[in-house]
DNA sequence: GATAATGGTGCCATTTTTTGTCACCATTGA
DNA sequence: TCAATGGTGACAAAAAATGGCACCATTATC
């Protein structure tokens, strides 16, 4: 029997019996007594919780607590975990924001290493805050989850981003903007950047966003941005 | 090498280069044409799409969109990214809810089959709303995680609990109610159980319980929670 | 059409890892 | 004391992974 299959029905095995002998064990699941004892320790280097009594009377007991899983994630998915999760947090925080990011924390240990690298320079983009009651949504419009990948290239790569604008007053204009950062106040984004043509910040309200372009060719330096009340009061500045 | 490493190894790889030959990662990963060809089978049963071009000029390529990773989480773990995303789309919501939701899905189908169960009957007791702006947040006091435990074990099966309740005013009192839902109003939960010595629901915010006791002995039937403005006005109703 | 470069498969001997067996130790309750 | 239990180390046997080889199919280039 498969190596990993075995360690699956090792921990059936304890989570339905409760608590179990190694020789029951090696019963079970058609291993020898070494085997089941190597198979223990493997687990322990896993994760999962095992006690174990010796004596007679005693036996392997597997904490329910640390039953765990495992689950393929694609890296979008992981992205979006991420910032559901520091979004929830800067909104207040739940009592288990902290299990939630442990758990991502292994989520992200187990990410290749450049993807991390990534990820984290995405991340240090995102600033995330909460939108005042005053603000108007009565004309929020749905934004492309498919727009992420460009952002992530032109964020990672410190492209040019063109495309067009429709602000507020429903005025379009066209746009070549180096995007320094987004902002996030749920349920709205924006995208903080540099206007060349204007000589100055920008923020762009994500759901009014055209199509954008990544310019291959053109490359930023990044800034720093300024997210006080002057530069950032919280509504659409794209004027 | 280790086997698992040598796959991350090639996965580094192709990401790195783009396209790579069988011989180019061969030489990378320092192992033989024949190894690499297996592990590429290996990779693309746990689902990376890696095309493969024949004849001159062509190679490996890996679908970028295709990089996963695994991560074992505990139980605990999955019910707090769990909330935590449901939490921000009962708050408006972000773009990426969608993509979240398809992760936790993933992560939901590895669990054990009665830990979904168990799951999936505590997340139904749970009621997710917005605090009205005008709650007083103060005197707001720190919740104990580890009450967890003892709620989702007297949730499931139905158990009574039994508490000491500090009100709004202070006013300490015994309690021993049948717990019948949970209401998130982030940054707040309460507790909503049927009070039988007062013969009605009451609220009980969870940052004002103290150590919760499960009455093993005692089980009730669940009711129908009101989850209407009257019952429900979004404050403190444990009066 | 010939040729070279590429992905892909089957076979088998060799190398590495995993497994089983055995002896032994420590702890616990009867 | 004794029997039942968890735990460790050593070593040979069994199983799995690996490398090398011959060979096939496809493709671009000469």
């Amino acid at each position: 029997m498969n190596i990993r299959l075995r360690h699956d029905a090792i921990v059936r095995s304890l989570r339905r019996t409760g608590t179990a002998t190694i020789d029951a064990l090696a019963d079970d699941v058609g291993a020898s007594r070494r085997t089941i004892l190597r198979d223990i320790c493997a687990l322990r280097d896993q994760g999962f919780v095992i006690h174990s009594e010796p004596g007679r009377g005693g036996g392997l007991q597997l904490d329910p607590q640390s039953v765990q899983t495992t689950a393929r994630l694609a890296v979008t998915e992981v992205f979006a975990l991420l910032i559901s999760v520091a979004a929830m947090r800067a909104a207040g925080g739940l009592p288990f924001s902290d299990l939630a990011d442990s758990g991502l924390a292994k989520i992200e240990r187990a990410l290749p290493g450049d993807k991390v690298r990534d990820l984290r320079r995405f991340l240090d983009c995102l600033h995330i805050g909460q939108l005042s009651p005053q603000q108007d949504l009565s004309d929020m419009g749905p934004m492309d989850p498919a727009l992420l990948p460009a952002f992530e290239r032109a964020f990672l790569q410190r492209h040019l981003l063109r495309f067009h604008y429709r602000d507020a007053q429903g005025r379009e204009t066209k746009r070549v903007v180096e995007p320094q950062a987004m902002l996030i106040l749920p349920p709205l984004w924006y995208l903080v950047a540099w206007d060349p043509a204007r000589d100055d910040f920008r923020h762009f309200r994500m759901d009014r966003i055209g199509t954008p372009v990544v310019e291959e060719g053109a490359t930023f330096r990044r800034r720093h941005v300024p997210f006080d009340a002057d530069v950032c009061p919280y509504r659409d500045l794209a004027g």
